[in-house]
DNA sequence: CGGGGAAGTTAGACATGCCTAACTTGTAGC
DNA sequence: GCTACAAGTTAGGCATGTCTAACTTCCCCG
């Protein structure tokens, strides 16, 4: 409820649970939060404890890590921060894709809210950022997002809604392949565990994505789109 | 000599002492920082005890506090992100100048240099920021500033090159009655100690200016500039 | 169903940056 | 020249966020 500040660090700390959430249904676990925030277990223990004193998390020992209301509603505001300021870097600046994502990491703890809105309508009210992640409103609504992952689509006819950002490298490589978002598709045929499904990109031709690669596009089936 | 990278409270430490020089001679001491960055003296005595050691700054205990080229090199950077900063802001986002200061001290601390560049780029590399203070280069060149000041101006026409932003009100009060900078003013009595001079900005009518906006106008001879 | 190992927590430490209280130094004015 | 007092420093402490080492818990597999 209180507007109080919260740390750089409690900010990261909400974003990452909420973000864990988004796409697949990962558990939020203290080992978890150690490897995405690269920082021991020991410490994740102790921020943790801190933000639930806080009212930001619920956690009960050996437990999964969970949001409160009021932690979600931080978190969306983190959110809402990164995927502006990655949209005003690679259409104002001429940033890449790939290389957005550290600079946002900072920049979101240094924005005032009234930057953020500045650059918002600046953008003109972006529904999503460069890789396709829907934006909040400043009210903390998230578009719904829906998606079949690439390394387990079935063959057929898709279009690309979101890429990952989590890998610069993996975004380079399938910038590209032409495999950015809204680029239509065909799978010709599905991944399966450990290699990845053969595609062929809208006016390229046919070819074997690796499936890391593959792993990190979501789509939605062309007649939805 | 190397890059390593500086802590916000350090960048902010060897800003203050460059600033301090830049339109008149104060010299920097402990109590001077204490005032200008808002912590207590034992604070500062012992981050510039860590400065000295790490060698941007010297100071012989009771004595004033100087930089050394390095620190110099450091603040310079500091400074051209600043006022690049605040530029953007005013040019792009449409903020008034009065509110840029508190948004650039934060931000400077959180943007790449990558990121300064663009914005350079982006505002066709501005010589000058809002306030007239000139825009030092990507490596460290700065124009000479001179320049009047409007308290001690003598009766005269006179051109705006510089408006301290130290205090918003009086940046916003100095906007209303149209000193801004590169705007024309005839000095038709000089400011005296305690009293603000009176002057006739181009296109207004002959007015009192309190001695405190006075003092945050610098001004050259109309033939100069 | 009982180990063993992975995951998690606790304990203790350190770095940075800030504070107040108490002491020291320098100097401006008498 | 002395001295009062402003300025500066030292001492000791606190908050945050990080670490490693050591201990505890959980639960999967044999
Ligand atoms: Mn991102
Ligand atoms: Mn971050
Ligand atoms: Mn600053
Ligand atoms: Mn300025």
């Amino acid at each position: 409820m209180d507007e109080a500040e919260l740390s750089a660090t409690a900010q990261d700390y909400v974003k990452v649970v909420w973000s864990a959430t988004e796409w697949t249904d990962t558990p939020v676990t203290t080992k978890f939060l150690s490897q995405r925030l690269n920082v021991s277990a020991p410490t994740v223990s102790e921020n943790v404890r801190k933000l639930v004193t806080a009212g930001l998390l619920e956690h009960e020992p050996y437990g999964a890590i969970t949001l409160t209301r009021e932690g979600e509603r931080r978190a969306l505001q983190m959110v809402r921060r990164h995927r502006i300021i990655e949209t005003f870097l690679v259409t104002q600046l001429r940033y890449g894709w790939d290389e957005v994502h550290d600079e946002a990491e900072v920049l979101e703890h240094a924005c005032s809210a009234r930057l953020i809105d500045a650059l918002d309508g600046l953008l003109g009210h972006p529904r999503r950022d460069p890789h396709g992640d829907p934006i909040p409103s400043p009210a903390g609504e998230v578009d719904a997002v829906e998606g079949v992952n690439l390394a387990a689509a079935a063959v057929g006819r898709w279009v690309v809604t979101r890429v990952s950002d989590a890998d610069p490298e993996v975004l380079r490589e399938l910038a590209a392949l032409g495999v950015v978002v809204d680029a239509r598709l065909t799978v010709l045929r599905p991944g399966e565990d450990g290699s990845g499904p053969r595609i062929e990109v809208d006016g390229g031709a046919p070819l074997d994505l690796p499936a890391p690669a593959a792993s990190a596009v979501w789509l939605l089936p062309e007649a939805r789109a």
